[in-house]
DNA sequence: CTGAAAGCGCTTACAG
DNA sequence: CTGAAAGCGCTTACAG
């Protein structure tokens, strides 16, 4: 047993290999032409000896960081962007790029607010994420500024070309929200969203309203302000409930918990009077009273075709479009009265709009 | 105007400022001996020129990588373990470390679950932060089989001496939130725990026994087995109810939920019959019906702290001890009758006891 | 198919 | 107080 010395260099393989280290190199990059007998040999005396090239050697040579950063639309402060979506989805998200990073032999790295172009310039990354990019992204136009590949989690509203985006399925949720509603019993058929120009919001929307239109209903849709998430979710519910709603899609955590809360105010029972269903799914809808019908958005599998994403466009391959996660709807109590048979809309699989 | 070159490289500095690189980076790294007009000038060029070290180049030639390693105890499925204290926790935490080690000129990777030694000999890092360690952690002992400086936020209950770590006062938190009750009217109080070896449920565990020792109760504790949560929680939380308690407080997030649905079937309300607190806030606890009495556990100043310490670790500094973080109770409706005046006690600061 | 050599951008003894 | 030179551990033309 040989003393454990610190981790062993490419030289140390090469060595032990009896060639080189550009061939060593060679194949422990899957480059340049090399005898199988020899690449299976090197790939031995690599494995034995725990060999681990060294990140930073190999950065500053090739130029690669092999590491991409994550930057979600939260600040240390969660007090108030946070539960505009939910926690969970944010959370369970970056769990899942990290592992997704992993599997791509990519680190990753979760980036701060990013006030200046400075304040980007000190990571060593080749690329990002960027989640729930809002019209002109600052954050996404730094990434271009310093020519580096950016894939986001939510389309910006306003590139309706632009091909390198993940995003869960908005249209097609919303759809599946509204059908179950009908399928309930419900007839005047509400959505309670927020002025927020993420796609996520827009796309439902929009697909609320062709919705609307399609079943010959007037819409009723009210828009809370994303500031002061308190008085402005009470507000907000208010004015929706004086329309006299019978179902209410409320994409936002926080909306729909606001409604909640004020439906019990006015003495409107859920699901009796009223059906109510969020668009995020959390320990917090699993748990209401009564517990919410929410839509699942896979943060794993949104992650993981993100991370890939973004590994395509670092290679320098094109994007073969942007990539629609499927959803599904998880019905609870909140859309289930006693009386009415109720079936679980599918979340069918459909583009978004695009303006 | 030059045209937009790459970054600038020490060499450039070092030409506009008519100096060597060697005194470049000694003026960048605060090393040796610079006149102080020469340092500067050089320090006025690399402003000028918007000069950032290379990262890889500095790390190789230094050994250091300016980057720290996060641990949550989370995977991406989020199934399990996110709800057993609370989410909005830990994504608080991680955004503040990520700030805290931006300020530290650090970068901040997230670390997937560790299967073996080579996972970890894959990143580049000077150090790590392991949140929630379990006894003998495997993931700090990896740390420590690399050499890698390590810091916990949570302590190993069975390391008593280790100095290395910071965690927000659980038993101040517990003797808070006992004697809010007791203040509310409360006689029989108990509480409602998990099977888990974190030191924020040990030592809340230890601090309420005390408590009933010096207030001559007899204790009411149940533990919650940590897999199968909701039937985990409903069959706790039944066998506690059974013992007539009426005030329980229950530390992790998902037992505090799994009580308040199991005292509305039994008929028992919070908070005329049952006040309840749970351990940590959360969008959760403030809009739950009804909203929870919380202790704000302070995720942002745990994460400074944390990075703080960790950064003294690599620097080779000793430690002063570990870091108690103070919290402060969120009395809300679930403690609040209307016929008791209530007082919050003050979160006194006060050392864990140590087994 | 294989290897010798250059060089990525820094920091750090060391010499002056 | 300042600078020339070596070298961190790799990868990549390039030559054979």
């Amino acid at each position: 047993m040989k003393t454990s010395r610190s981790r062993p260099r490419i030289r140390d393989v090469a060595e032990a290999a009896g060639v080189s280290e550009t061939t060593v190199s060679h194949v422990l990059n899957n480059k340049g032409r090399v005898d199988a007998a020899t690449r299976a040999r090197v790939a031995e005396v690599a494995e034995r000896l725990g060999y681990r090239p060294n990140s930073n050697a190999r950065g500053l040579r090739s130029g690669r960081a092999d590491t991409i950063a994550l930057l979600l639309p939260v600040g240390a402060d969660l007090a108030l962007s946070h539960h505009v979506l939910a926690v969970d989805f944010y959370l369970s998200l970056t769990m899942s790029c990290v592992e997704a990073a992993f599997e791509h032999d990519q680190a990753l790295l979760q980036l701060p607010p990013l006030r200046k172009l400075d304040d980007l310039r000190r990571f060593s990354i080749d690329g990002g994420i960027v989640v729930d990019p809002v019209p002109e992204d600052p954050r996404v136009a730094m990434f271009q500024r310093l020519g580096l590949p950016v894939v986001t989690v939510g389309r910006d509203i306003t590139h309706p070309d632009d091909p390198w985006w993940v995003a869960a399925d908005s249209a097609a949720s919303t759809s599946a929200v509204l059908d179950h509603f009908v399928a309930a019993g419900a007839r005047r058929v509400a959505m309670l969203s927020v002025d927020i120009e993420w796609s996520w919001f827009a796309d439902a929307e929009l697909a609320y309203v062709e919705w609307t239109e399609s079943h010959g209903h007037e819409p009723m849709l009210v828009l809370a302000r994303p500031d002061k998430l308190d008085s402005s979710a009470a507000e907000a519910a208010n004015r929706l409930l004086d329309l006299r709603p019978d179902a209410v899609y409320a994409p936002p955590q926080w909306l729909a918990t606001g409604l909640l809360r004020v439906a019990r105010e006015r003495g409107v029972r859920v699901p009796d009077d009223l059906l109510v269903s969020v668009g995020v799914d959390s320990h917090l809808a699993r748990t209401s009273e009564p517990p919410l019908t929410a839509v699942d958005l896979d943060p794993a599998r949104t992650a993981s075709e993100a991370v890939d994403l973004l590994v395509r466009r670092i290679e320098g391959r094109e994007s073969e479009g942007p990539r629609l996660i499927p959803v599904a709807l998880h019905p609870r109590a909140s859309t289930m009265r006693a009386d009415v048979h109720v079936t679980a809309g599918p979340a069918t699989r459909r583009r978004p709009a695009r303006p």
